[in-house]
DNA sequence: GTGTATAACTGTTCTAGAACTCAGTTCTAG
DNA sequence: CTAGAACTGAGTTCTAGAACAGTTATACAC
């Protein structure tokens, strides 16, 4: 398992821009010295670059120079993750707090707020029905992310269905998100499905508005009937 | 105004494509094969590839080869479609009014309400630049819909990005939807490119919160994505 | 027949440069 | 004092190779 130099220099680097090395809005190091630095050419460096540009992590001006992007945190629908490795893949720190684990209804009742750094920006209500939820009730789950503990438990999912509508926040979320209520928040409410069609995790989540961003990509090919990406 | 060796080959494999030089599933010519047959290196070669790779015109496999991707709706014109389309697919009755044509800056500024019946549900702003702005400025964008009109005029459209922000309804948008001030409404940013990546339209839009909302299907290799009205 | 090397394709990664464009900054002529 | 020219340092494009890695068909051995 043979790893290239600029995924390697590509994890590096968005190592260095989670852990704060480079912060949002700093200038990178130039790209001729970026490239002795990391014993590669100019070539080799730049297609590291590009995976970083690809993931949002940067932005480059010609005749300026390469700046660690802004922190507006993407929420890109096209893909099938979570929030949580969405963020991570763009070299964010996220964790996760548990509020509270309890059984409700016919099933487990999980209450979670993800935190950029210090700063929680998604208060998240899951419900996970039977005979799911009893399967994975012993987990730690600031430790372990709900789709592992489920995988674990032989849970495959095989589709989600999403509707994402504005709101203001209200109480009590926004206590757990530290910010005045009426301000501007996405709501998502979610439902997994597994191969049997059975639903295996229905999810509500508030999302902080100022701090995540819905971003879209489209082309040609990619879109089949509706606004849909295949890949 | 240079343009690259790498853009002008991407642009006319595209045109290959679309054309039906290469059709859906075909391999095309080895990358050896096309940098000599364009007289560039391997790289520069590449170059223009990644850049149909990312329109999600072409697959590539190594080892077996470049294939011209099978779903054909390639430059589409109709698959990178908005609100609008959306809507009318779901049979509903969308009528436009247009509020304001005016040159802008280095352009045309086309400001439109949406309305789904009697009631307007998005207030949209864009911004066409030149060379495209004046090459419509006299359609009737109340009967043409624009990226028709970017069409007759010889425009092709490759890609789209967008960003959705929740926000609140503010004056004098307030004013256009007939609703009072502070309600949540989606704001949504799009950018629309041409196949040299030069931006064609730059799209505002606010959206109703309580009448529209964001529906997403994900499976594992497919996505969809499409603004419905709230039920 | 059945397997298994191997050759000959394919795309992928990388080197070591050179020349270019773009955006600020600084110097200079008027 | 200011407009413009020259300079500087950044990202961008490109050449001419070489070596690596995945895939497929075929020829040879069993």
């Amino acid at each position: 398992m043979k790893i290239p130099a600029y995924r390697r220099i590509a994890a590096d680097l968005a190592d260095k821009i989670r852990t704060g090395v480079y912060r949002p809005g700093d200038a990178l190091p130039a790209q001729r010295e970026l490239s002795t630095r990391y014993g590669v050419t100019l070539m080799t460096l730049r297609q590291a670059l590009q995976q970083l540009r690809d993931d949002g992590l940067i932005l480059q001006q010609a005749g300026r120079g390469t700046f660690v992007a802004p922190v507006q945190a993407a929420y890109r629908v096209d893909t099938l993750r979570s929030f949580v490795e969405d963020l991570r893949e763009q070299g964010h720190d996220v964790t996760t707090e548990v509020i509270s684990v309890a059984a409700e209804g016919a099933g487990l009742r999980l209450e979670r707020v993800r935190l950029l750094g210090d700063q929680p920006v998604i208060h998240q209500t899951s419900w996970i029905p039977e005979p799911y939820g009893s399967r994975i009730a012993d987990e730690n789950f600031r430790r372990t992310s709900l789709y592992e503990a489920l995988a674990d438990a032989g849970v495959t999912i095989v589709r989600a269905s999403e509707r994402i509508v504005p709101g203001l926040l209200t109480e009590p979320v926004a206590g757990h998100l530290r910010r005045p209520a009426g301000e501007a928040v996405f709501v998502s409410e979610r439902t997994t499905y597994a191969m049997d069609e059975q639903p295996v995790v229905v999810d509500r989540a508030v999302i902080l508005g100022d701090l995540m961003e819905i971003r879209a990509e489209r082309a040609a090919t990619r879109l089949s009937l509706q606004w849909a990406t295949a890949e």
